[in-house]
DNA sequence: CTGAAAGCGCTTACAG
DNA sequence: CTGAAAGCGCTTACAG
């Protein structure tokens, strides 16, 4: 089923098939002729073949999406809003997971754009190896939460949301504030906990607590096991990196039968479904995966339609409040 | 960046190059021709055109992913469980969202197939349309969940896990049962319900109780809703469709202050990550994300080089029992 | 307004 | 063992 089949069936050429099915036909194909080539083609089932227009053209309407971890919850709120971004674009969407992929997915992403699978991409959570072959294709990359130079960027206001998350605590009397680390090597994590340095470092009489075995990845038992830690310290609010690590502190404690928020404050980093789904539930900053998704998508539809956007944005990650807040022990 | 051009470089024809970097030269192409090649291309960074080689050789190295909701927990799990399988088997993984694009995945997937960008495909959890233009490439596809018959499928056994999950509740004295549906049109839970049913009326004196309005969206507002009617019912221990459910009810419970699982037992089905980041932690239907997708990818990795496994395989979704369920208050 | 033709970068018989 | 050549199904100048 090809262009000339629906061209014989027809009884056109199929430089004319070519030109309505890709849209180009305006004014250079009668309508009457392009009528029944469309006809014809929905007859036939016809659909161009996209390997075949992706080598002639070298481009697609496709974006690729390059994420840290798919299993991660957060991810799957950005792919699926995504994918919603892309396909009111006219686009469709196609993901990468970085993670397990070091040193690889540059490679791969970069393949994908020069076979001219891909029309733009977007990066999540990470940069550039030095001579990345991906560096030739500044001009389609979008990069999310971790500033690239030489790329379009689409960042987070975290500085403001952890001076949101410090004057919160120190408004309900804590002041001593501990650091619940994620254990993961991305300049993500670097950021959000330099931002917590900072805004703490704004008030005298309040004092952040970091300790080397203070970090965990994601995975339960890990968590679990240095949550246990952190009960043990004695701190009485802690900042997350993560809502995973949030929950598995929030678990912890009332396991141990230490209240939530009366002895212990837990602030996450994400805002998540599941933060919904405990009790108390989970004070969190939002990280706002769908507008992060809308935006980036936005940009890149816009560097082939549109006169440019800035080159850097920054979005609000608002603190929710909810109930694993509450005044220090010592303040009543 | 071409095979012509490497084939400049080292000397030799373009046919050359494309055997030794398509690993097709075995004994074709002399041992000392190919490292020159092989170092031509390694210098100039060539990578080979995806698009030229799908339009030609009518194949990839690409698997494609349909799943539901990309925004579910589970099936993050099932894309990253996939996507390590995929490389294993050297072949890499595309992912399409099924929901918010009814009716147009399959004419999607089916375009990527006769591109030859797809060399497989696996379906989680929808069936096909009547007339689908899919049903031609019945030998390059697998379902999943739900068995669509004159494919290949992986099925769990939810018959055995809703008798593991009866027969514990009825162990514990519960005589009563709520089903908490999940509001989709899917076959998945049209199944798992039909497995409950069967699995109660096996047991004289024990009533599964289903309401019109015992059911919900993932979405945190409803489900919590709906939540409320449940615990409203007075029932004393439930089976949810979904962890997502289930996790709704456990912290509806607890905002009311009503005991888990002293007074109300809760089984989830799912087994996420989440299930242990509350307490009491779920008890709940473990669905092998990971051993679903390596299987999956094995089944078509296997069609191209080995014998076929069975039409059909049912993996076993094991009842994990944690502390959201205990003895029926009567029974103590 | 329409069609014949070149060519994207590969793979793969085929001839040497 | 090596290379010249056809052709996958499109897009896009170009000629009419």
């Amino acid at each position: 089923m090809t262009a000339t089949d629906v061209a014989r069936r027809a009884g056109v050429s199929q430089s004319a098939v070519s030109l309505v099915m890709s849209g180009k036909a305006g004014g250079r194909v009668a309508e009457i002729t392009a009528d029944r080539i469309r006809a014809a083609a929905s007859t036939l089932g016809y659909q161009p073949n996209a390997a075949a227009r992706a080598l002639r053209s070298g481009t697609s309407s496709r974006l690729g999406l390059a994420v840290l971890d798919a299993s991660h919850p957060f991810y799957g709120l950005v792919l699926s809003a995504a994918d919603e971004a892309a396909r009111n674009a006219g686009l469709s969407l196609s993901m990468i997971q970085t993670r397990g992929h070091e040193g690889l997915w540059e490679q791969r992403l970069a393949e994908e754009f020069s076979s001219g699978f891909l029309a733009g991409g977007i990066v999540f959570g990470e940069r550039l190896t030095p001579d990345s072959t991906l560096r030739a294709w500044a001009d389609r990359l979008v990069f999310v939460e971790v500033p690239e130079p030489g790329f379009r960027s689409i960042l987070l206001d975290t500085a403001q949301s952890m001076a949101a998350v410090v004057d919160h605590l120190v408004g309900l009397g804590h002041r001593e504030i501990g650091y619940f680390a994620a254990d993961y090597p991305s300049a993500v994590f670097a950021r959000r906990f330099e931002h917590c340095v900072a805004a703490v470092s704004r008030l005298p009489d309040v004092a952040l607590r970091s300790e080397p075995t203070w970090r965990a990845t994601f995975d339960v038992e890990t968590a679990t096991a240095t949550a246990r830690l952190l009960l043990d310290s004695g701190v009485g609010a802690f900042v997350c990196d993560d809502d995973l690590l949030a929950l598995a502190l929030h678990r912890t404690a009332a396991e141990r039968g230490r209240q939530v928020p009366g002895e212990l404050s837990i602030v996450g980093f994400g805002d998540l479904d599941v933060a919904r789904l405990v009790h108390p539930q989970l004070t969190t900053v939002r990280l706002p995966a769908d507008e992060i998704a809308r935006t980036a998508v936005q940009v890149l539809a816009d560097m082939w339609s549109a006169p440019p956007l800035p080159a850097g944005l920054t979005l609000a990650a608002p603190l929710v409040i909810r109930g694993s807040t509450g005044p220090a022990a010592t303040a009543r």
